[in-house]
DNA sequence: GCCTGCCTCCTACGCCTGTAGTAATCCTAC
DNA sequence: GTAGGATTACTACAGGCGTAGGAGGCAGGC
């Protein structure tokens, strides 16, 4: 089991962002794919910033032949889940209802996002009524395994 | 018009969060506070935290006698919706349902907060019904106002 | 063979942050 | 009226962070 990424600065998150989308990369493409996304660094800035990342080991270096070729060591979607899950901790005090309020109230979500929300919701709901509704076996079915 | 909370570090944060919990207070009161949510600091400390907010105009101090009073200079809800849009802006590359649907799927939610989510993500897809603009081209229009 | 250019390593530096000490002042009780 | 506790203002300092420069190595063109 790998342990929890860890704590990331923003600069290092940005990095991080363009690993998970090239899914590797040396400094170069790093940089050039910042560069697209409005943030024009310094070739070494890029490498001091990668370099913080393996020193941490958030990413893995491959040093087989140069230039280097670096890869994220977490998946994006489970430190996006922890980084989440910080965030409702020390923001809403734990409160997640009070984020999906508010989440809901303020975005503009799309119909079809929030149609998918309140099939998941209803996923959710499941557990706690499982042995009163009739439909429950159709609804049940529509469930992905989760966790 | 209030301008926007300017950025707070997560310590100023704290005080900020106690400040809020207190309406107002002293340095004491809110070192006191802060003990009792387990971050012990020094009677000083305390004191420059203030004294930092004060310098930023996150909150407002009655000099009128000592000791002094402080006291938030914004309303908790808006610093936290603010919050909450940068986090899903930088983090979640504004993919507001995403994060809806991770934390639906992640968070143990009651079974009564559920239901609140429901309704409001109801009122959200009939917007005639919105609790505060009854206007439905207002509603319509608020895809533009995003900065 | 040497120049040019990409690449890595090491070093740096100014600002921000968390934490706190010291000095000066003021109120109050003895 | 003086000692002592409370309170504020000023100063400090170490570590983290964003940003980057310079030295030196290797590889290919001329």
């Amino acid at each position: 089991m790998s342990t929890r990424c860890p704590e990331l600065t923003p600069a290092e998150f940005g990095v991080m962002k363009t690993l998970w989308h090239l899914d590797q990369a040396t400094v170069a493409e790093v940089r050039a794919e910042l560069g697209r996304r409005g943030s024009d660094l310094a070739y070494t800035t890029v490498m001091t910033l990668l370099g913080r990342l393996a020193g941490k080991q958030a990413v893995t270096v491959c040093k087989a032949r140069e230039p280097f070729v670096y890869a994220p060591a977490f998946r994006r979607e489970s430190v996006l889940r922890d980084r989440l899950r910080d965030f409702v901790r020390d923001v809403f005090d734990g409160q997640a209802s009070s984020v999906v309020l508010s989440l809901v109230a303020d975005a503009n979500l799309s119909a079809d996002e929030l149609r998918a929300i309140e099939r998941r919701i209803a996923d959710a709901e499941q557990p706690a009524l499982a042995d009163s509704e009739p439909d429950v076996a159709a609804r049940a079915k529509r469930k992905k395994e989760r966790k």
